[in-house]
DNA sequence: AACTTCTTGACTGTTTTAGTCAAGAAGGTA
DNA sequence: TACCTTCTTGACTAAAACAGTCAAGAAGTT
């Protein structure tokens, strides 16, 4: 039912990577890539549609690179997952919540579980900020 | 990050319909692929996986078909889908937790919340039954 | 014997995911 | 100015996963 997606979790371990630089300035794609083991190509693609978010920005030139908008304790893995998966149906992620997905017009007996579900998992992801990360990354 | 899957989201609704028929005697893969509008080939790879699962069993013959082997009380969403993700890791629900799947062997900052998610996903999942689920049709 | 059912494995088409590539735009430095 | 280095963009491709199909056969029922 569930399966991790490579772009999401490249996308945190990015943004996770530029909380840790935080302060020191652009964070060059070519760093992030190395320091968190992400495609160098991919990660290019994935960083210019993050800019979308409003949670990160770019800076181009010798010292360019990425940078942080906001500071790490506003920023959440849902802020970033839920803008990754696009505005049409953020709520697609269990089954039977989505209109075109169920043929028995979201009345099914299962709706109210894959609600539980979905609302369970955001709960987590709303409340993990990239600064409790960081903090469980030194402690 | 989550997706649902068909071959899911349609095993549930089978046994769900079971559970409905149950008393009934065996009931016919096409009359579940109709009650629960399931393409009829691909259910018959389904329930047929499903049997594995100790869940249900078969008849053949004229009178034949599918039926519960235990009370809809006794059988969780859990364990279908559990049986369903295989058992070599039915955690890698989420990444990282999957020791294949993480370039930090499992010691990167995310590894606790994404656990925190799978145990809340599955706590719903174990704790709801095909009982349950009838309760909410039938309300 | 005839009928209906499940059984099995191989097969196929489509979509998603993952990743690559190349040319260009923009900023920094000298 | 020239020349770096960086991000930017969209098109492209390979591979895997998913969804679904098909056909021949095995096994009960009547």
């Amino acid at each position: 039912m569930l399966r991790p997606q490579k772009k999401q979790q490249y996308a945190l371990r990015a943004v996770f990577e530029l909380a840790k630089q935080e302060g020191k300035g652009p964070t060059k794609i070519s760093e992030i890539a190395e320091a968190q083991a992400i495609p160098l190509r991919f990660l290019e693609v994935i960083l210019s549609q993050l800019k979308g978010s409003g949670l990160i920005d770019s800076k181009r030139g010798f010292y360019g690179g990425y940078y942080l908008i906001k500071p790490p304790h506003k920023i959440t893995v849902g802020d970033i997952l839920r803008f990754l998966q696009g505005p049409e149906d953020p709520t697609h992620c269990t089954a039977c919540i989505s209109k075109t997905n169920c043929p028995f017009n979201n009345s099914c007996a299962f709706a109210s579980m894959w609600k539980e579900v979905k609302d369970a998992i955001f709960k987590i992801y709303d409340q993990t900020t990239m600064q409790d990360l960081l903090d469980i990354e030194y402690s």
